[in-house]
DNA sequence: GTATATACCTTTAACTACAAGGTATGGAGG
DNA sequence: CCTCCATACCTTGTAGTTAAAGGTATATAC
């Protein structure tokens, strides 16, 4: 099936990040949450239900989140909230991004491509 | 063979960008370029020659980087370079970089796990 | 002579985002 | 009434990536 390019730069582990920070904030549902990313994010990070469910399912199983189902005008919305497992889950995520982008920005300095 | 995690969160396409880098200062042969890697991030980013010789015969094929051979020391090493190309590359990655980590940034703002 | 550092390389495994589908309901437009 | 679109859930298959673990070989140090 899939054709276009998979696994794009940098995009490893976004997805989830965003995720709970989001969930951190307010419980909301899968299909909530493709919208929601793209709008705090400005339009630059756009994630299909394709990647947003698979990850729902698993950090449910690992214990991270929590659901419920609601019936909503008919339809059944599944709305996910952050466990106390979720937001340690979630600080660890931040402490590896701001590893990983101080260490970049290191590396970039003093360069005409630089960052900083 | 492998067990333990591959693919950890914030990595993908991390590896190339800092090859590129390291390899528009100044040229470099592999095994110089996974002790580099490691210098210029302050310790915090360790990539294995397993990673490193792949992505450099893959920009090689693309046209990206160019190799010489240099017996030194009875010890063959081959040395790459950036081509045209490969600066290019290096141009649109740190976009692409730039793009993703300013996203990140907005998306985080206001929160206890907030970045910036 | 044995171990370590240098220097090249490949194979295997696991993970991940993405595309493309599938199912089903409700509302709007013709 | 019928069709289309938005909502809302989901799964499957593929490609690309990192990381671990090997394999080969030479020079130097102990």
């Amino acid at each position: 099936m899939a054709k276009g390019k998979t696994n794009p730069e940098f995009m490893t582990g976004v997805p989830e990040l965003l995720i709970l920070r989001l969930l951190s904030e307010r419980e909301m549902y899968g299909y909530e949450l493709v919208q929601a990313i793209e709008a705090v994010t400005g339009e630059e990070i756009k994630v299909g239900e394709g990647v947003v469910y698979p990850i729902l399912h698993a950090l449910e199983a690992q214990g991270c989140l929590s659901s419920k189902r609601k019936p909503v005008n008919g339809r059944t919305r599944v709305y996910y909230a952050t466990t106390a497992a979720g937001k340690r889950r979630l600080g660890t995520l931040v402490g590896e991004w701001q590893r990983i982008t101080g260490a970049i920005t290191l590396a970039m300095k003093g360069s005409k491509h630089g960052i900083a």
